[in-house]
DNA sequence: ATCGATGCAAACTGTTTGCATATTT
DNA sequence: AAATATGCAAACAGTTTGCATCGAT
């Protein structure tokens, strides 16, 4: 799953002409910001694994990775929204907090969410696609995304015994 | 939309044993919990209009529903969770806020999302569901329930001129 | 040198909780 | 009378913001 410095970003899905990193910059130029340390190290940080994560676990593991370089609480905040402006993740919102991942080179999917573990499977259904156009459609709505979730126990869970992760979870 | 009393529980789609009151004084005794003047009122209020509201918005809609009774913020909270523990009401989360909806004696259907007006249209697809559990039926994981919401833009504000209600929603 | 970015801490929003008091059974 | 519910205010979690300072252009 991971991997050393971010060069490949077709992972195994989608061809994207840059990498993140030139992704990011054309942005910040477009909008008149600027490259700096903080905004480089955490999109390295950001795209080295594919994976969900929320603002606490990027800071904890920008101040990981980054051996010198500490990154503030804030800082994280005003980036992710930036990379999320940029195209570069897509954010979503899973009980009560803000959760990330990939968007950039990467294909439209949907998610499994195990109630217990939190563990997020993704999944690609093309008919989910066109049922979700066909309704909206119907309701001369225009689309622009969609988020389905569908949550429950994923097999692992399954076996173990049933220990909450938390009280009341929002789906 | 709106009507006097909770009457008719049928709500044209699924018909249900008992009114919301009787349900959840059916819940409170079962868990040795008492049935009080204020989840009296908030259950009343709740199900006087079938749409979506937050706990503000019940707040605030109690103190004008009852003369005299007020409910205190606390008391919404705690209700709104008994609720959805009952199974009365359903939860969700939207951009940040818990937003709820009727469950009991409501048909599962999911939603377009306007992310101009905020507003939520309902749907039902019966292929959506398929589709779900075959996903899942596919990773070995134990379905208890899914969210879809597609969002975009609704057809009386595709007509209005773009402006949204807040600047970065999630979705 | 200029203007945007950062860090810090304080502010905020939505929600939860401890505790003394009021209500239901 | 016993035990749960309520209201209040304080505590919380996640996120945002004002401001002085720092750094990229």
């Amino acid at each position: 799953m991971s991997q050393e410095a971010s060069q490949d970003f077709s992972l195994g899905k989608v061809q994207v002409a840059s990498s993140p990193q030139e992704r990011f910059d054309e942005y910040l130029q477009s909008k008149g910001k600027r490259t700096t340390q903080q905004r480089r190290a955490l999109v390295e940080c950001v795209f080295e694994e594919h994976d969900h994560f929320d603002a606490d676990e990027l800071l904890e593991m920008i101040s990981r990775h980054a051996e010198g370089a500490g990154v503030s609480r804030a800082t994280v905040y005003r980036t992710l929204d930036e990379l999320v402006e940029a195209g570069l993740l897509r954010k979503m919102d899973l009980g009560g907090r803000a959760v990330y991942e990939h968007d950039y080179g990467y294909p439209q999917h949907d998610h499994l969410y195990c109630q217990l573990c939190r563990k997020l499977i993704e999944f690609r259904s093309e008919e989910l696609m066109a049922i979700r156009d066909a309704v909206a459609a119907k309701h001369s709505f225009r689309v622009t995304g969609h988020r389905l979730i569908v949550s429950g126990v994923c097999e692992e869970c399954s076996h173990k015994r049933h220990r909450r992760h938390s009280p009341l979870d929002l789906i």
